[in-house]
RNA sequence: GGCCCGGUGGUCAAACGGUUAAGACACCGCCCUUUCACGGCGGUAAUACGGGUUCGAUUCCCGUCCGGGUCACCA
């Protein structure tokens, strides 16, 4: 068979040829040792969490190399692809501060020397290698119609044979040039299939920068390269693209392990030299006392957009999704409180090599250390943030005076054992409701043992004894001091000896003013409140109480 | 079903031929304390099962079971 002929019947209009490319995509200058990794999703709906821990990963393994972290878009299914699908995944990633250095960019622009980033933009170029693949023999029309294909894998199932096309399945193998001359004038649409050069009894092994080695059977399916509609599949675009592209490592999802022997043929055919693998397993869900992949039906957490909407700081879903990437973060942070995460020295051995179960508990833990070491005004920064676009009526009531809402996150933080009340910055307004007259509702929860009364009383001399001036020390001196005569102790030990002899004790007291106060029985330190709330405020709420009782 | 990968407390995970089988989260208790937190101390809880190999197996080998992935003109 003539397969020049062959090649430019059915590719007329390729007239590069490889060598053109090869000179477009030169070899990238860097440093030894540098790693180029890819993020190449694809736009079909919303971005997964997955996502952002794959990317994270390349990004990671790139940036500790001094190499290079490119992001492109594998389009090559029209039927599923969604509108604004691109811009989803490029503002999706840089919501967690990730940006590739080429590809698709957040302003919407594209960066780099090695595009178009978008594989339906390298349409010719995916056919070029193809029609090469042609005259070289190794690849070939086939004209088989659905129903064919269907009525092949019926019989091999029957006969308990390796499904697929193959061997001597692969009828279209067999066509003359005049018949493919024929099938073509007939307008007979057809896919352009490897001619597989592998054995199914011979093994292939690679070594998996995750997983170690792992061995299989060599791929002996005539796998489609491109289909009718002259676009490749993914395992071809993934061949050409991260060969011209310079990818050293391809990380990706490991259910792309079993088509991995096909991707090695086809850099073996190519002439190309194949990546490096790192196949990361994908975060799970339990289920049933099963485990699942995070499925975006039945789990938000899936979605990245969760993690915005709920508030999880990207700092804090980083640092989470580092502690399940590698095992050794955790000690790392422990030895590096305040270091950046980007100096953490990521290692593809340590990731784990089975899939791990997300937990909420984990991330909320995670968060609200990362969140108690950050200061109040970026506090202040990210919940108005948040509540711009999440709830309007805070975001109001918050920004009116950002000084004073930035000094009530600075209650208790900055030091050595800041408070750790916040986990997601939704947590913020019920944190912080009591600061606002908006937000507060007075709320009568005083302890139920104590009498109206004595209630009454504390709050009525309270308000004589207030002093607004006061520190920390003298306000507290000042709340025991009310004790004795009102008959509370002042002590709560003493209280302890004999609680028959006393109401209450000094705790109660001051509940009784956190109460008025707050509306809560439970709040950060009552005298940072006080002092921020402002005199008028606080008496205003105290004698409120009082009038309510 | 074929082919891969995996199985250590509820979860994430160390230990890679010799340990009282770490640590973190969650849970429980105690301490600190004007509340809540924070912090500190302590506790419950694990090598899937069965055979080997070995003086000795969480660790190596085989089998069973269980879980996950994959078998497209989808990625």
């Amino acid at each position: 068979m003539d397969y020049n002929k062959l090649a430019d019947l059915l590719l007329p209009n390729i007239t590069k040829t490889p060598d053109d490319y090869a000179s477009a995509y030169p070899a990238r200058e860097l440093k030894e040792g540098a790693v180029v990794t890819r993020f190449a999703p694809s736009p079909t709906g919303f971005l997964h969490i997955g996502a952002i821990y794959a990317s994270m990963v390349g990004q990671r393994a790139a940036k500790s190399t001094e190499g290079v972290f490119f992001l492109r878009i594998e389009d090559t299914d029209k039927l599923r692809e969604i509108d604004d699908g691109v811009t989803e995944i490029v503002k999706g990633l840089s919501a967690f501060g990730i940006v590739a250095d080429e590809g698709f960019q957040p302003d919407g622009g594209e960066k780099g020397n090695y595009g178009p980033y978008k594989q339906s933009e390298r349409a010719e170029i995916y056919q070029c290698y193809v029609k090469e693949l042609i005259k070289k023999g190794l690849a070939y029309p086939c004209f088989c119609e659905e129903d064919e294909m269907a009525r092949i894998r019926e019989q091999q199932e029957k006969n308990k044979q390796t499904t697929g096309y193959y061997g001597e399945f692969a009828k279209c193998r067999n066509l003359s040039l005049e018949e493919i001359e024929q099938n073509i004038k007939e307008g007979k649409p057809f896919v352009v299939r490897l001619k597989s050069p592998g054995d199914e009894n011979k093994r292939i092994s690679f070594v998996d920068a995750i997983k170690g080695k792992i061995e299989m059977p060599e791929n002996n399916q005539d796998i489609v390269l491109l289909k009718r509609d002259g676009i490749p599949t993914y395992h071809f675009a993934h061949a050409i693209d991260d060969h011209l592209m310079g990818t050293t490592h391809v990380i990706r999802g490991d259910e792309w392990i079993s088509s991995t022997p096909t991707h090695l043929q086809l850099f073996w055919v190519l002439g190309f030299k194949p990546p490096k693998y790192a196949h990361i397993a994908p975060i799970m869900k339990e289920d049933n006392g099963g485990k699942r992949k995070l499925s975006k039906r039945k789990d938000p957490e899936a979605a990245v957009m969760f993690y915005h909407s709920e508030g999880y700081p990207k700092e804090a879903v980083m640092e989470y999704l580092t502690t399940i990437s590698n095992s050794n973060f955790e000690d790392w942070r422990k030895a590096n409180k305040f270091e950046s995460i980007d100096k953490f020295p990521f290692t593809f051995k340590k990731m784990s090599v089975s899939g791990a179960l997300f937990d909420m508990n984990k991330l909320i833990d995670v968060s609200k250390n990362v969140i108690s070491l950050f200061d109040a005004d970026y506090v202040y920064e990210c919940v108005s943030n948040w509540a711009k676009q999440y709830d309007e009526d805070f975001y109001n009531i918050i920004s009116r005076d950002a000084e004073y809402t930035a000094s009530l996150f600075q209650i208790d933080r900055g030091g050595k054992n800041p408070r750790k009340d916040i986990a997601k910055w939704s947590d913020a307004k019920a944190y912080c409701e009591f600061f606002f007259d908006e937000l507060f509702t007075p709320n009568d929860c005083y302890p139920e043992q104590l009498s109206k009364e004595d209630i009454k009383a504390v709050l009525t001399e309270y308000v004589k004894a207030y002093n607004e001036d006061d520190d920390k020390d003298a306000w507290f001196a000042n709340i025991r001091s009310l004790c004795e005569p009102l008959g509370f102790s002042p002590d709560v030990k003493a209280y302890k000896q004999s609680p028959e002899s006393f109401k209450g004790h000094v705790g109660d007291v001051s509940t009784i003013i956190r109460v008025a106060t707050t509306g809560r029985v439970n709040t950060p330190d009552l005298w940072s409140i006080m002092k921020l709330l402002g005199k008028q405020r606080v008496l205003q709420r105290l004698n409120d109480a009082i009038n309510r009782i």
